[in-house]
DNA sequence: ATGCGGGCGGCCA
DNA sequence: GTGGCCGCCCGCA
């Protein structure tokens, strides 16, 4: 998602309610909320969520995450959130991919690991993309 | 404050 | 289909 060229900015927009709120870096609770059970939970706590609902053998790109999560626009801060998951996390973290449903490029170990993980659930790819029929679709 | 780099994502060559 | 450019947002120096 993202909004490059702002046409339909949502990004814009959402920028400055968030101003106008109050600084809450993340442990704060946020506003402009999806579901309303999820009110009162914080960035990384949402998304924590939405990442534990993909089911087994199913990949969400990490805007597909944040949008779901109440956060269009947040895509990088999904990854840097996951990457901060500890070394033993039960979070199904191998299941987020990027939008083109191509393993995120960093560390090989990594790499390698999500890719193992998900062949584990019988995920098929294609090189080094997720074959799109095990795409999420809440 | 402010600059910069990330597990990103559209758009447009 | 692929790669560059650039905007989005967050942390951290």
């Amino acid at each position: 998602m993202g909004m490059a060229k702002n046409s339909n900015n949502q990004g814009i927009k959402k920028r400055s309610d968030r101003r106008s709120y109050k600084t809450e870096g993340d442990g704060g609770a946020i506003q402009d909320a999806p579901g309303e059970e999820d009110v009162g939970l914080s960035k990384t706590e949402r998304i924590w969520q939405v990442v534990a609902s993909i089911p087994k053998g199913y990949v969400a790109s990490y805007g597909q995450i944040a949008k779901i999560a109440g956060l269009p626009g947040y895509a990088r801060f999904v990854g840097t959130t996951l990457g901060k998951l500890p070394r033993d996390t039960r979070l199904p973290w191998h299941r987020v991919v990027n939008a083109a449903l191509a393993i995120a490029p960093r560390g090989s170990g990594r790499m390698l690991e999500q890719k193992r993980r998900l062949r584990d659930e019988d995920v098929s790819f294609k090189g080094n993309r997720v074959r799109p029929e095990h795409h999420w679709q809440p």
